[in-house]
DNA sequence: ATTCATCTACTGGTTTACCGGTATTTTTTT
DNA sequence: AAAAAAATACCGGTAAACCAGTAGATGAAT
């Protein structure tokens, strides 16, 4: 239980009215928790934060204007403070290590109970990390080499996208004004940091993690 | 408006609480509108039909253990009064269109505001066919060819999957034992089929259309 | 000012994919 | 039983991908 006697104030960023609703509606029956502000969008969220505090984020993975990892990562360098749970329908491996590694305390899916909910807010305000059983599970399954996604450059994601546009290394030299060489470079090297041996399933695991 | 008088009760068929929680605090305020039942999975609710009776359902696409598409298919086979309006987080083309077709009187995203939830309630108890803006833009979005998704074999999925996987074409052969003729020509066909030009691209749409 | 990451580019060689056309056998449908 | 669909298999040729190794140029961070 979170001991502390204080209200726990939270804001929510999420795109969907439906599961603002759900949320808020979920939230106002708790006294110990109060719901400052409900963001659409991450900029609307970012505004607000400059004007009030808060103890807690409920953030969504997936916003229509920001990358919901990149938002955890300035949201917490600007308010190291705030604890930052992440809510999302990605039961993806690569995601939740990565919002987790980015300073989210917490990840749960959107499919969890109210209750699940609830108690997730007071264990992360108790500084815990906490998942969800299910995320518990996807995490367990395996994977010692997955536990990273690696970091891919701009340029890498480019390429990626020619890639798997079905362009090929010419078409994508021409289109990016550079030479076809160094496409080859590009590509071998995405190959490489993904642990995969050609091109197909390059753009498998790449389009599975959304990356593309 | 809805010109009848008569109260609509509907059914709500998602697996997200959180969802749910958003549905029926929305829905609970307009007095027309009774939530009979708030079902998680697809047996819930398949049982509660044959009991009670029902105008309209609130059908999530993504459900745990059935596909949305084929529950809806099959309700409107056993109940065709009943009216379905699908609710989904996902934008893709093929995916409604493909519900459209199979008796869905309606499609909106879960990102839709309660007013436009309601709205679209009512517009399907009319008889018209509904979808907020964002769904038509998408579907107004070109596209004569792809509005049908190729159909694919069963052999041909398990190319697909082993092309995915980033198995050559005589690792293919020698899982599936045949020859690495055979293969290719599985492939060619795949490619054909999807209209691309490489594998590449082919796993991109392939894994894109959920198909992998 | 100097690491460090990224982008760029090259050589030379091997393997695999891709294209075209064709055709038999097996399975499913009607 | 006939027709259609699917799975199987082949040939010959061209284009592209893939592998291993190397390395200069640029730009950001500290």
């Amino acid at each position: 239980m979170y001991s502390n006697n204080k209200v726990i104030r939270l804001i929510i960023i999420d795109d969907h009215p439906l599961v603002h609703e759900g949320l808020q509606h979920i939230l106002q029956q708790h006294a110990d928790i109060e719901v400052l502000a409900s963001c659409i969008t991450a900029t609307e969220a970012l505004t607000f934060l400059q004007e009030q505090f808060a103890d807690l984020i409920l953030l969504d993975i997936n916003l229509p204007d920001i990358n919901g990892i990149d938002l955890c990562k300035t949201i917490k360098k600007l308010y190291p403070h705030i604890k930052i749970l992440a809510l999302s329908n990605h039961n993806e491996r690569l995601m939740i290590t990565k919002i987790l590694q980015n300073g989210a305390s917490g990840y749960i899916l959107k499919n969890a109970s109210s209750k699940e909910l609830i108690q997730a807010i007071k264990d992360v305000m108790d500084d815990k990390l906490v998942m969800n059983d299910e995320v518990q599970k996807i995490l367990a399954t395996s994977n010692r080499s997955l536990s990273e996604t690696p970091h891919i450059t701009r340029r890498e994601t480019e390429i990626l996208k020619c890639i798997a546009a079905g362009l090929t290394t010419a078409q994508t030299a021409e289109k990016l004004f550079i030479s076809p060489l160094t496409v080859e470079t590009h590509r071998r090297n995405l190959m490489q940091k993904f642990e995969v041996n050609n091109a197909p399933e390059l753009v498998h695991v790449a389009t599975e993690n959304k990356l593309i």
